[in-house]
DNA sequence: AGTGGCCCCTGGCGGC
DNA sequence: TGCCGCCAGGGGCCAC
């Protein structure tokens, strides 16, 4: 499930690849729910021009002022392959260019490409990106300050902070002490500054190692076929029943806002 | 403002 | 070994 380490790994290899400098010559969509075109015209025969990231959505921009904007949810990514080239079956949009071939890959079809001519919009949407350099720990503590909700509820709300989905909450509120459950006006002010450090340190750790890879489905390799590196550094996401590795106690699993949520009972106190 | 439920979808896993 | 049934999970939407 990409996050933004992930969005940011498949942001910076698709930004180095050739693809970024082409003009799209076809576009096949296998899938319809998978590509909307919301723009007044046909993708093909336009140029991509850069690749930018707001949270966990990629802003492909093109050279006539249109974007694509992509949202990979649960399951998806994108293949960067030789054209012509086999579809893989869950391949559901595929993109070509000179000899390349860009495929939109998602099993559970929760992802989505949105062709537009205003992103103003969809960007507006989304609250202010976690890696955001204006983010400031007092920004950040006056963003969740004031919410009434459950820590986690609150990080997770893309509207609020975007970017951060259930494996780095988890692991960004062990990283700073705090129960998941804690209404988010109620933490401490000298927690809302350590986890401010906290997820700036392990988002751009993660991204040094191109993200987590959870198992070994093929749904988790990012452009190219890469695996993120970030998996065996998770201290508790998918970690319950194991040792906290600072204090020993034994990882809980509890459920916060519909999502499986890992903490350390001892770490994390419910105070 | 906040919560809870439903829905989308399917790979993977537990149970038998 | 094989089959069946269940479930996770981002996010949009709706009812309360």
């Amino acid at each position: 499930m990409p996050e933004l380490p992930e969005v940011e790994s498949i942001r910076r290899f698709l930004s180095s690849s050739g693809f970024m400098t082409q003009k799209v010559e076809t576009l096949l969509v296998h899938h319809e729910r998978s590509f909307r075109n919301e723009s007044g015209s046909e993708l093909e025969g336009a140029a991509f021009t850069s690749i930018t990231r707001k949270g966990k959505k990629l802003f492909i921009h093109l050279d006539d002022g249109r974007v694509l904007v992509v949202h990979f949810s649960m399951s998806g990514t994108f293949s960067l392959t030789s054209s012509p080239g086999p579809d893989d079956i869950h391949d559901r949009v595929i993109f070509t260019a000179g000899d390349l071939r860009l495929a939109f890959h998602d099993p559970r079809r929760f992802g989505t490409i949105i062709l537009t001519d205003d992103d103003s919009l969809i960007r507006g949407r989304l609250g202010i990106d976690a890696l955001s350099s204006t983010l400031s720990k007092e920004t950040l503590a006056f963003l969740l300050g004031e919410k009434k909700r459950a820590i986690k509820s609150v990080l997770l709300d893309q509207s609020i902070i975007s970017g951060l989905g259930n494996i780095y909450v988890d692991e960004i509120l062990w990283a700073a002490g705090i129960h998941p459950l804690i209404q988010a006006s109620e933490v401490p002010l000298p927690s809302l500054y350590l986890l401010h450090s906290q997820m700036r340190r392990i988002l751009m750790a993660s991204i040094s190692l191109g993200g987590t890879s959870l198992g070994d489905g093929e749904s988790n390799y990012h452009a190219g076929g890469v695996r993120g590196g970030y998996y065996p550094y998770l201290k508790v996401f998918d970690r319950d029943s194991e040792r906290c590795e600072r204090c020993s106690s034994v990882i809980g699993k509890i459920r916060v806002a519909q999502r499986g949520t890992h903490y350390c009972p001892s770490c994390q106190p419910f105070t």
